[in-house]
DNA sequence: TGGAGTATACTTTTT
DNA sequence: GTATACTCCA
């Protein structure tokens, strides 16, 4: 009977290395592991929680959460597969977002929440920002709602609430420096707003978690009894918020597993800080630290390419991988003329792989730093008939045609839901134009209530008869489908509103290639409903709630990469962000230029250039066997033709390495951007604060209290890299007034004369030879130049 | 009021 | 080059 527990316990535990049964053991007490890439660190967790079970912690007190739903998919099946029985439905396994949207369904309500709370998508976000610039009448031009997002964004992960922000006055002085000084009002009407809707934006699954853990000890007291264990994965990508989520849970058992790889922090730019990992030792009194350095992925060649690269980086918590696998061969680098050309490169060498070596479509990867990039390679392989998958694009739940449908459910289920109302209030049309909902929504804000009330109570505001009449009947038409969620399911209802708005029977009619298209897709929104109302709702041993509001919950949370199977034997592009955790016999780096990797906006400082510099090494990461990195001559960016200059990133890495003999690789171009010296130099123009630094000198060594500024929001600095240091007072001309002969001064690149106006009026270019700089073709639209004379 | 056609902004990375 | 926003006309 005995026997029976600890042989799988033997089982599961062979095959791995001292150091990784080393983390695996470790039951009680917080632990961090740093987990070099390939160390398997995936293997770790699984076995981990396996390791759990097998001594007797119940798999309802197992907390596993993930930045991605594929990781935590990944994590639960592996799991599964270890176990060989139904145990593992009883974890919870899944990222952030998706575990904390789950805990709020049900307790929510205590800040104030409906149960059916919606989740706001990126773009309903920016729809509410926006309608709150122009409801303050502040000019949109200056606060553009993009912007302001991400700057509410990034206060929000920072745990800076909209009075911190109007109280703090750094951040004020820094709204105040850019001519926004409305922002904070900004951030807070939009807090309230998103609460009168009844709805979260995604930082707020993390937010309003973390509000209810700190403000209702019930809750916390609830949660830390049910967690007693808990596991994150990509600890370095963690956010303050995430941060101080987890510190809450944990408190009581100490029983936190934390994994990370500081050199593969690449998310600073959603708030992520490294710092979380530094303070984790000092959270608890007694971490154990282990260590995972060896690679089981990648060739040596490869490895050795990663540890000269991530070398470059100063702050570091000191590791170094190694590997005991074969040399392999060495690492290609590959010179085109183009962007297209760059595709067809990496298309032909693909087919010549597969012939000449065997290898399948899906032992490929084309990986790059922007998703603009996808098209030159799209293009190749679609010319070579080579089957390939796009990750990155639009999801299935953000299409047009979607998106409508839930629009009605989403209004159904929670009539404060005023971007859904104001998505189909009109669609189809039925007469309710801008002018009505104009008035409807200065009704609302004048008399402090939601739209819908005011739809309600229509009669008493005096609209036209004539709009009155549609108003009703729309309003009718909403409560007629809600009252039936009472008495039938989700799958019926959703059917009910296609019928009854006629948006199926348009599709239907559409006999265009889209509109065939776009009436599948309602189709398949309807089987996907279908089948969520149908599956067995036991999943965690409590019911699951399988109603149409947890339906709509769910899908938000989904990204395009949820819907594509990565098994396919079809070449895989993606940006590196998205191939971060994953591994191919045969990776491409695409792009390896100068103002695109490392990204122009990534140049100011040194922390963005490290964090550059981690994504490159987690692009070498990716190869099991070979790596090919390749860079073009010009390439066209908005439409226009640039040169480029290829990315320092390939002067550092250890030529002995290297193959340049492919394609003409090797010429390299010495100097033409502007950037006089070498990146040493380069980079060290911008060296403020640097957080990674930090890292490797406090590693280890005796707490400090962590700072109470609200650092997350990044400062947006002027470029501190060029040579050229502008005049005082330097003020951007209008660029109208160019034209040949004119002496300007340009921001970084100094002094210089207009040799030639080119590209079209809208979008004008200039080729201008700068005094020290050289010649260069400046986009106007973008460039800040000063009319000299 | 609605649709077509034109102007504009955008491109760093995402749950 | 593309997606959205805006303008103008019917």
């Amino acid at each position: 009977m005995l026997l029976r527990t600890l042989r799988p316990m033997q089982d599961y535990l062979k095959g791995l290395n001292d150091r990784q049964k080393e983390a695996v053991l470790h039951i009680n007490g917080p632990i961090m592991i740093i987990a070099g890439a390939g160390s398997g660190k995936t293997k770790v967790l699984t076995t981990r929680i396996v390791h759990l079970l097998a001594n007797g912690v119940d798999s309802f007190n197992i907390l596993a959460l993930t930045f991605t739903n594929k990781a935590a998919k990944e994590m639960k099946e592996r799991v599964e597969h270890i176990l060989g029985n139904n145990e593992a439905r009883n974890l919870y396994i899944g990222t952030f977002h998706s575990v904390f949207a789950r805990i709020l369904r049900a307790d929510a309500y205590r800040l104030g929440y409906p149960h059916n709370f919606t989740i706001y998508d990126t773009d309903d976000a920016k729809s509410v920002v926006k309608a709150v610039i122009n409801e303050m009448q502040l000019d949109d031009k200056l606060y553009k709602p993009n912007t302001i997002y991400n700057r509410i964004s990034a206060a929000k992960n920072g745990l800076v609430s909209p009075a911190d922000y109007a109280n703090d006055y750094y951040i004020q002085q820094e709204d105040i420096r850019a001519n926004r000084p409305a922002i904070a009002k900004i951030y807070n009407a939009y807090c309230n707003r998103c609460f009168k809707n009844g709805a979260m934006d995604f930082d707020d699954l993390l937010l309003k978690f973390y509000e209810l853990l700190k403000t209702i000890p019930e809750v916390l007291s609830k949660y830390q009894h049910k967690f007693k264990y808990i596991l994150i994965d990509e600890y370095q990508d963690t956010n303050p918020a995430q941060y101080e989520i987890i510190k809450l849970l944990g408190a009581m058992n100490e029983n936190v597993c934390v994994v990370g790889d500081d050199a593969q922090s690449i998310y600073s730019f959603r708030g992520a800080t490294i710092q979380n990992i530094l303070q984790f030792q000092k959270d608890y009194d007694d971490v154990k630290v282990v260590k995972l350095e060896q690679n089981y992925r990648s060739t040596q060649n490869i490895i050795s390419v990663a540890n000269e690269v991530i070398s470059k980086n100063k702050g570091q918590i000191p590791k170094v991988l190694f590997t005991e696998n074969t040399e392999g061969e060495k690492i290609r680098i590959v010179k085109t003329m183009s962007d297209n050309q760059e595709g067809k490169f990496v298309a032909d060498c693909i087919q010549e792989q597969k012939l000449r070596n065997h290898f399948l479509n899906k032992d490929f990867a084309i990986l790059y730093r922007t998703n603009a990039q996808s098209r030159a390679f799209e293009e190749a392989l679609r010319r070579m008939a080579i089957p390939y998958t796009i990750y990155g694009g639009m999801s299935f739940y953000q299409r047009k045609e979607i998106k409508d449908i839930v629009a009605y459910l989403r209004l159904i289920i929670n009539s404060r839901d005023e971007e859904a109302l104001k998505r189909i209030i009109n669609y189809p049309i039925r007469g309710i134009g801008k002018t009505t909902i104009d008035k409807i929504i200065l009704l609302a804000n004048t008399h402090d209530k939601t739209m819908w009330e005011i739809l309600v109570d229509a009669p008493l505001y005096g609209f036209r008869s004539g709009t009155q009449e549609v108003l009703s009947q729309f309003v009718t038409m909403i409560k007629s489908c809600s009252s039936m969620l009472e008495k039938q399911n989700a799958y019926e209802v959703a059917v009910h509103v296609g019928k009854q708005t006629n948006l199926v029977k348009d599709l239907f009619n559409d006999k265009s290639t889209e509109g065939l298209q776009r009436y599948e897709n309602i189709q398949e929104l309807l089987n996907s409903i279908k089948e969520w109302v149908e599956s067995p709702d036991n999943e965690d041993g409590e019911v699951v709630n399988k109603s149409l509001g947890a339906y709509l919950q769910q899908i938000t949370l989904l990204t395009d990469a949820d819907e594509k199977d990565p098994d396919a034997d079809t070449v895989k592009l993606m940006t590196i962000h998205a191939a971060k955790g994953l591994e191919f016999e045969c990776v491409f780096a695409g792009g390896l230029e100068e103002m695109l990797f490392p990204s122009a906006m990534s140049i100011n400082t040194r922390e963005e250039l490290e964090e550059e510099r981690r994504l490159f090494y987690v692009v070498v990461t990716r190869a099991k066997k070979n790596l090919w990195i390749t860079y073009a001559n010009t390439r066209y960016k908005f439409g226009q033709l640039v040169q480029n200059e290829p990315s320092r990133f390939i002067d550092e890495l250890p030529e002995q390495h290297l193959d340049r003999s492919y394609a003409g690789g090797g010429t390299k171009m010495t100097s033409g951007f502007g950037f006089g010296g070498n990146a040493h130099e380069r980079m060290n123009g911008g060296w403020k604060k640097n957080t990674a630094e930090d890292a490797a000198k406090k590693y280890g060594a005796p707490p400090t209290k962590k700072s109470t500024t609200p650092s997350y929001l990044p400062p947006k600095t002027e470029p501190k890299v060029a040579e050229h240091t502008p005049s005082k007072g330097f003020v951007p001309s209008d660029v109208s007034e160019l034209s040949v002969g004119k002496k300007i001064e340009h921001q970084k690149f100094g002094f210089g004369e207009i040799m030639q106006m080119e590209g079209a009026s809208h979008n004008p270019m200039a080729l201008i030879k700068f005094d020290n700089n050289g010649e260069k073709k400046i986009l106007l639209n973008y460039a800040k130049l000063r009319v000299v004379e």
